[in-house]
DNA sequence: CTGAAAGCGCTTACAG
DNA sequence: CTGAAAGCGCTTACAG
C-alpha cells in the first residue's frame, strides 16, 4: 500500500500565494482567516485535491483522533449494538474507531490493548472489569482514558458505564421466585475471566437464598454458543431434580435451551420456565418468546463515547454512568405448572 | 487526550549507548542488528517503557497500518461473523482494523470513507457495488486498494470477495419450485441504494420465470427489522391471492414473518413456507427453523483481509474470489399443503 | 490577520 | 553491523 506521492501543504500554500502556517489555521481554525484569504486556499486544495497528511498532522499535534473498543467478540449481537451506538457518537464528533476482539482470552485483550495504543488508540472502551494486571499497569503508565462497560463498580478511580449484573440477576430472579418456582436452575455463561459472568451467577445464587424453600438445583457453564446452551438445557432436564425454571446467563443460551426442551418434548413454560438475559433479537424470535433481562447496550454505548470525548476535551470530575437493567416479560415465564 | 510526555528513540538510544538509527532497526529489522547490541537496546527499551510514536513512525514511513471497514450496521448479525474473521486476519499481520457505519446511505458511506481516509486507512473491506460515484472517484484518485464484499461482479478492475446474490436467490427459489409451489410472495429489504437487496429479487424472479405456471404474487420491501418483518408477512397474509411460500431478503425478515404467521394461526410450512437469507443465529432458533441461504461470511471476511494484506504486500495479478451461498434445508419449507 | 521558523519522533539511504 | 544526517508534512508559539 505505497500511496503515489499526494500534494503536500507547500503546494497548497505555493499555489494559494500564503505560508503553510495560514492554510494549516484555514484548515484548523477557519475563523482565524481572512475570508478572501481562505477563499483562495479553498480554490487551491480543490485544485490539487489535497488532504493533510495524517502522519505529520499527527506528529506535529500529538493527536490522532482515534479511540478503541475491545471486546469479546463481535459475532454474538451481544455487543453490537453497543459498539454501533459508540460509533456514532464518536463519528458525530469526527472521531475515529479502532476495533478489536479478544475470544475472552485476557492476554489476547493484553496484546490487543498493546497493539492498538501503538497505532494511536487515544482511548478506549473496555468490556468487563476482570483484565490481566499488566493491561492495568500499562493503561495507567501511559495514562490512557478508558471506559469500563457492561458492569458497574464503585471504585472511584475508574470509568463505568454500565449496570449491575449481579443486581440485574437477583432482581430477574426474585421474579421468577415471586411466581412461585422454587428449585431453580443455572446455565451459565463461563465465569472464568469473566465477571459479568459470574456475577450474573452470584445474583441468582443470593436471590434464591432470600426465598426459604428455594434451591438452585444446578448451575452449568456453557460458552455463549447456541449449541452448548442446549446441551446444558438437556442435561438439566434429563436430572431427576428437574428445575421448574432455568436461569440463562445469555439470550444466546437461553433461545438454544427452548429449542431444545421442544424437541424433547418439554413444554416451556407449562413444564419449565426460561428466562434470558441481554435482549437480543434472538429473543423475539423464538417461541416462546423469552422473558430476558434488557442490557442498556444503546444507553452503555452513547455514555462511552460522552464520557471519553469529554476527557479529551479536557474536562474533569467525570461521573461514572450506571443504567438499568430491566427484566422484560414475554412468554418463556410462568407460574410452575404453567 | 493529552499524553504525558513519553520516552523518545533518542532516550533510548543514550541509555543503550547507540545510535537512533540502531534503535529502529532493533525494532523494525531485528535481524541487522548485533545479538548484543540487540540486548542492550531491549534492555533500555524495557527500562524506559519505550514504545514507538506513532505519528513519527508514520510520517517517517508513510505506513499506517490500519486499514478500515465500512458496513451498513454493525447492529445486526448480518454482517458481524463477516468482520470478526477479517479482523482476525488483520490482527495476525498486525494491521489494525477502524471501523464505521452507514445506516445503508451511500452520502454517509462517502463522509465516512474520507474520514477514514484522512485518518490513515491504508486500505478497505465495502460491502456492495452501490456506492455514490463522488466515493468511487475518491477512492480511485487516492489509488487506495479496498475489496468489495457481500456481492460478485465480473469487473476485472474490481477486487471482489463475496458471492453472487442473484444466483443465490434464483437457486434457492429453483428449489422452492421443485417442491412444487406456484404461488410465491417476496418480502425483500430495501432495494434503493441496495445492490444485494436488489439481486435477490431479480434471482427470485429469474427463477419463478423459468417455471410455467409458476408466479410472484406480491414484492414487498421492508427494513431489515422484526417489525417491519412482521407486517410485510401479515399484509401477504391477508392477500386474497395468499401464496404458498414467502422468499424473504434477510433471515431478520423471515424470522419476523415466521413469528407473526403464528400469532395469526397461519402455521408454517402447513399453511405457507419460508424462506430466509444470511443463516445467522436467528435461523436455528425460530420454529419451525428456517431454511435460508447461507451467506459465506467467514469466507469472505477472511479472504478480502488475505487480498488486502497481499496488496500491501505488493502482490499484483490479484483475483477476485466468489464463493458459494447455498440453501440450508430446514423446517420452514416443505411442498404446499404442509 | 499572517509569516518565518522551529520542532514533533521517527526511518532510511548513504557511507564506512 | 553501525552512525550521522536529512527528511517525512504538519502545527504552533512568537513576532509583527
Amino acid at each position: 500500500m505505497q500511496r503515489v506521492s499526494q500534494p503536500t501543504i507547500d503546494d497548497v500554500a505555493r499555489l494559494a500565494g500564503v505560508s503553510t502556517a495560514t492554510i494549516s489555521r484555514a484548515i484548523n481554525m477557519p475563523d482565524r482567516v481572512a475570508k478572501a484569504t481562505r477563499d483562495k486556499i479553498e480554490k487551491a486544495i480543490e485544485t490539487l485535491g489535497y488532504t493533510p497528511n495524517y502522519g505529520g498532522r499527527l506528529l506535529a499535534s500529538n493527536r490522532t483522533n482515534t479511540v478503541a473498543a475491545v471486546i469479546p467478540t463481535m459475532s454474538n449481537a451481544m455487543f453490537a449494538s453497543g459498539v454501533q451506538a459508540f460509533q456514532e457518537v464518536l463519528a458525530g464528533a469526527g472521531v475515529n474507531l479502532l476495533i478489536a476482539s479478544t475470544g475472552y482470552d485476557p492476554d489476547e485483550e493484553f496484546r490487543q490493548i498493546r497493539a492498538l495504543m501503538a497505532n494511536g488508540a487515544e482511548g478506549f472502551l473496555l468490556i468487563g472489569k476482570d483484565r490481566a494486571e499488566t493491561t492495568l499497569a500499562l493503561l495507567k503508565k501511559r495514562d490512557i482514558p478508558y471506559v469500563t462497560t457492561w458492569c458497574f463498580g464503585n471504585d472511584p478511580d475508574q470509568l463505568y458505564a454500565g449496570f449491575d449484573n449481579e443486581k440485574a440477576a437477583f432482581d430477574a430472579t426474585r421474579q421468577v421466585l415471586l411466581q412461585g418456582h422454587r428449585r431453580i436452575a443455572m446455565i451459565a455463561g463461563i465465569t472464568i475471566h469473566n465477571d459479568r459472568a459470574r456475577d450474573r451467577v452470584t445474583g441468582v445464587m443470593a436471590a434464591i437464598a432470600t426465598q426459604p424453600g428455594a434451591r438452585l438445583v444446578q448451575v452449568i457453564e456453557a460458552r455463549y454458543r447456541l449449541e452448548a446452551g442446549a446441551d446444558a438445557m438437556e442435561a438439566i432436564l434429563s436430572s431427576v431434580d428437574r428445575p421448574t425454571a432455568v436461569m440463562c446467563g445469555s439470550d444466546v443460551l437461553a433461545a438454544a435451551a427452548i429449542v431444545r426442551a421442544a424437541e424433547l418434548g418439554v413444554r416451556v413454560p407449562q413444564d419449565v420456565s426460561v428466562v434470558g438475559f441481554d435482549d437480543i433479537g434472538l429473543a423475539r424470535v423464538v417461541t416462546p418468546a423469552l422473558t430476558t433481562v434488557r442490557v442498556p447496550q444503546t444507553d452503555m454505548g452513547q455514555a462511552a463515547a460522552r464520557l471519553l470525548l469529554a476527557r479529551r476535551a479536557g474536562e474533569v470530575g467525570l461521573k461514572s454512568q450506571r443504567f438499568e437493567a430491566p427484566l422484560i416479560l414475554r412468554g418463556s415465564l410462568a407460574p410452575p405448572g404453567g
